[in-house]
DNA sequence: TCTGGGGTCCTGCCTCGT
DNA sequence: TCTGACGAGGCAGGACCC
């Protein structure tokens, strides 16, 4: 296992013992953060919030010297500026680290072809197959911390371990800059003394749950009856747990995925009460998500929204469709139509649209607009034109595909002004 | 002192068909 | 024709992840 290098790091030798390892996970470090140093080196070294200073954002990503100061991501802007006021608010770009997640996970493809993207800045790899060409999984892992650094000019941390859950545990104690290698032998070690916290699955409630039964470590876990764990979490957490807690994760590092859902949400600057904006703002959200489903050649065969009040409850409602659909004005319809069967008539915080039970399109791509890049012309005009007026009307220009013609578009900064 | 956005998965309840 | 059991699927809510 690894050892403190003396400044807060922990970094396991290339030559450690990894005796049955073969699975890494790489997990770059407060990334966002990282990227915008990149690109602006005058950054270095300062603390950093990554999201916007208006009043509803949270903090996306913050760098290890805002963290020092108990900043975390998704924790509201104005509290993290409470708890360091020095911190320089950076507005995130998304496309920039989407961009470099691209080259940090070719770098990954060319160690090995086994690679499972979890999100931007992290991945799985499985580099049993590779050994001979690149040596050990330890050494595959440190070469891989070079190589991103000398490449990309940020760092990693990686654990290094037989199963996923392993290495991602360790690469979260390896944080940050650091690797941790959990031989074979060495997992059961490793998880007993762990807080069940630290295990992948288990959040705030779970971990009450456990907790209040004096369930409070890996090993805790081990040695709790299968009833009392399925008391305190439900059947199929309480299975999971006492298998991970065996050392024992049967899961593959799988390089495709397919998706599930397809969804946009988008909380307002203020509650709104307005039916006639609400009803518009659910038939924008439906277009970009019906203008995704298009581009990934997929069909939405249920459409369910979110509406969160003003009180943060939030409410679901779904409804299957009569034929799965991808046309924009069809799902925001059905949007629509959910959103009136709601009683509750108080401020919305939020609005979310969601296309679920996704299937592969039959009738070719039909929609109120062609795509994503139509609808921001659209919006860049209304907020030239409401910038400039203060108001604006914008008019159904064209129809698509089969589409009747009905629905003239609207704007939710358009509607209500003329 | 307020709580984003994009997702996945699980659970419980209900309805419907057999 | 009626009734109960059962499974499948729809729906709502919630926990969790990054």
């Amino acid at each position: 296992m690894g050892h403190g290098d003396g400044r807060g790091q922990i970094t396991s030798a290339t030559d450690a013992d990894d005796t049955g390892t073969r699975i890494l996970h790489v997990d770059m470090d407060a990334f966002y953060a990282a990227v915008e140093v990149l690109d602006d080196p005058s950054l270095r070294g300062l603390p950093l919030i990554i999201g916007a200073p208006d009043g509803r954002s949270v903090v996306s990503s913050a760098s290890y010297e805002a963290r020092r100061y108990g900043v975390h991501a998704a924790m509201p802007v104005a509290q993290a500026l409470r708890l360091c006021p020095s911190a320089r608010i950076v507005l995130p770009h998304f496309h920039r680290y989407q961009e470099v997640s691209r080259q940090v996970m070719a770098i990954f493809e060319s160690f090995t072809p086994l690679v499972e993207p979890l999100s931007v800045d992290e991945a799985f790899l499985d580099v049993q197959g590779v050994r001979r060409l690149w040596g050990s999984p330890a050494r595959i892992a440190g070469l891989i911390r070079e190589r991103v650094l000398d490449e990309v000019g940020i760092t990693c941390s990686v654990g290094v371990a037989a199963t996923k859950h392993v290495a991602k545990m360790a690469s979260t104690i390896a944080k940050p800059d650091g690797m941790l290698v959990v031989s074979a032998a060495d997992t059961l070690d490793f998880l007993a003394s762990r807080p069940v916290r630290a295990m992948w699955g288990v959040g705030p409630k779970a971990a009450e749950a456990l907790e209040a039964r004096g369930i409070r470590t890996i090993k805790d876990i081990r040695e709790s009856s299968p009833e009392m764990l399925e008391r305190a979490v439900g059947p199929a957490l309480s299975g999971r747990l006492a298998q991970l807690a065996r050392g024992e994760d049967p899961r593959t590092v799988e390089t495709e995925r397919i998706e599930k859902s397809i969804g946009h949400e988008e909380t307002f600057d203020h509650d709104i009460l307005d039916r006639a904006f609400l009803r518009a703002e659910l038939l924008r959200l439906g277009d970009r998500v019906a203008a995704r489903l298009r581009r990934a050649e997929w069909e939405a065969g249920t459409v369910s929204i979110k509406v969160r009040f003003d009180d943060f409850r939030t409410l679901n409602r779904s409804q299957t469709l009569s034929e799965p659909s991808a046309v924009g004005q069809r799902i925001g319809e059905a949007a629509q139509t959910l959103f009136e069967q709601i009683e509750r008539r108080d401020p919305v915080r939020l609005l979310g649209v969601r296309a679920e039970n996704l299937r592969p399109a039959g009738g070719g791509g039909l929609g109120l607009w062609d795509d994503d890049e139509d609808w921001r012309k659209v919006e860049g005009a209304v907020d030239e034109a409401v910038a400039r007026f203060g108001t604006a009307t914008i008019s159904r220009a064209r129809h698509i595909g089969r589409g009747d013609g009905r629905g003239a578009a609207q704007h939710p900064k358009a509607h209500g002004v003329d």
